[in-house]
DNA sequence: ATTTAAACGAGACGGTACGTCGCGTCTTTGT
DNA sequence: ACAAAGACGCGACGTACCGTCTCGTTTAAAT
């Protein structure tokens, strides 16, 4: 992820003190350690600012709100999307597919991300930031996949790559978090097939 | 919907004073009403009281939370699902993808349901009447829809319908609250194609 | 005392029903239980219907607030003022002085008067059915003590009689409820002394 | 009055922000004002709150229930006790006798003050304060005002000051509040020779 | 014996206030 | 010069009772 800052205010000037990274980093690890013991809605600012050793004008100085934290310290910790390119395009596609069933299925994504969305419906400006900041790049990653595929001749040249996409993480954010069925091992395959096309 | 009383607490035994039912679908419609202007984050239970002309006190008794009240007033309003039988199955499924993106892109299905997921993520009795009175009836239709299709020959007899359930409401869903990409008109078509393996 | 039914209600027409009267006595009983044990500010009209296998109804019916239900049940058991004369007025006096003292000492007169007396302050009503029904008695019969002490020439003709009986009441309730200080067996005696001047 | 912080909650570590003395006075003030006009029971928190421009949870930080903050505000306002020492030590019992009628008959000693212990049968820490910062200070004041008198030898030396003191201030208390007799101009020498035992 | 009207239990209702919590802002003070 | 500590105005929370109001269901006097 390219800007960690995600949402965070505009920089400071460049005199005087410039900002604590330590207590910073602290800060986002106090908020995903709340996250998933007390949940979104539970979680506080107040809270936060008490287990951090921080006080609460620390943290409006540096985030405007709640989501806007939970943004950054989600996009800090759930860049685990590397995967490799093996050559072989098919089997890198369904490497892809296994993570992103492992970051649903993850605390952090699976608690995190529901509420986030929930409070972005009516917040323009921050879907935009976690848009840039963790839609995009992850989307951008699994579309070059799927436009290797696409080069091996699996899938046809006129494929809707955005649509697939949506199949691809619509699946399994909606099995996980929403009608909440069994994740077995033979997903990744499963959806793999369905999104190749392959019966 | 079997039951329109969703989460709402259990019955009261049958002596005294009966439940005030204008004033109970009063409460229900504000709850709507209020959803779409202030969104569910801004909804607040003073908000419903005091706009439909009741006391705080009324809703606790037959709700016993917030998301019990909107889980609620969506199930009692979100129930436009009805597809004629036709004799076409491809034609009944397509028709049966069409409303479901019309619920999810109608104001209350994407305001109100991300938010009501996130309260229900630490939430399993809210989850399970969430399950029970929305998610399984309409599965059910939906699942009955791609059970004749199989019939006709056009997917096989083994097909996995769970998940071919998950990816069609969650491409929607996917695709309407996260990645925001626009709606098309032929979207409908696109999933039937990508549900029926045609390529 | 001579109207028991103190502040309640005016009595219903003849035809129908009549008051349930062991009802009726319940009421007042869990009035008093609850005074003792939770205190005049706890005590709830709610309490005291659940309590006595009552409805709320049946208690707002007979009595119309909380002060006059509390000054019924008090009227009707600390009537225990009677002295007998015996022919030595100082003597009689000094019982009387005693009968003073061990219903302030007691524990509705010491938890239940101080707080329906603050509720009266503002309720004239309220305070002249406390004075016919309560004061008015007791005073009399006090009064009438120390007319018998003047008559005996241990105290002079022009007594203020109204102002001994405040210096008596007001030296015993204060003493109890205020000052806090010890009762000590001697008290009556040491004001009786006070009373008749003696030094 | 040595305490005036009565009743408030133990003062807070020396970092941070100070109290906000001028909004403390405020509350005081609008208590009292508020007491006047609408007696102990119809004096909520939220109207003090309202009427002082200040925040409910302000005063809850503050005092920790309605009796502590009306225990406070009589004490810093009925402070009027002061009785020069003239020389005559009869004319300055009888001044001070005075004092206790006005005090008494004043608005807030005659609303105020009945509520306040009614409320302070059950609460022993509250009445502890209530004895330290308001009852002491004046009782020690009037026993001197007693002893001085002793020395003159207008009261024998073996006198019970404490038992005086319940009959000086229970007979203008119960006068006043509860058998609402009329308050004479002579009232402070009747009651002035009934303490010295003048007959 | 039947009628009839009030009393009654249960409890829903619109209210008011409770005492608490967290928000986001703002001093104040120690480092 | 920071930040921690924390007071503050604010608004909503969920609860407790208030006093009133239907509801059937007794119950006992008047027919």
């Amino acid at each position: 992820m390219p800007n960690q800052r995600a949402q965070a205010k505009s920089p400071r000037p460049s005199t005087g003190r410039r900002r604590n990274d330590r207590a910073h980093r602290c800060i986002l690890d106090t908020t995903l350690e709340l996250l998933e013991t007390a949940g979104y809605h539970d979680l506080t600012i107040e809270a936060v600012a008490a287990r951090a050793g921080v006080s609460k004008a620390t943290i409006y100085r540096w985030w405007r709100s709640k989501s806007a934290l939970v943004a950054e310290a989600i996009a800090t910790r759930l860049d685990q999307g590397r995967v490799p390119i093996t050559g072989d395009p098919r089997a890198d596609l369904r490497a892809s597919i296994q993570v992103t069933i492992d970051n649903y299925g993850g605390s952090v994504g699976g608690i995190a991300l529901p509420a986030l969305l929930a409070d972005l419906v009516f917040d323009q400006d921050g879907y935009n930031a976690f848009r840039e900041n963790f839609l995009v790049p992850r989307r951008e990653a699994s579309a070059a996949a799927i436009r290797r595929v696409i080069e091996t001749g699996l899938l046809p040249a006129d494929t809707d790559v955005e649509l697939l996409l949506d199949v691809w993480a619509g699946a399994i954010f909606y099995r996980i978090l929403i009608s909440r069925q069994p994740i077995s091992p033979g997903l990744a395959d499963d959806l793999l097939r369905i999104i190749l096309g392959e019966r």
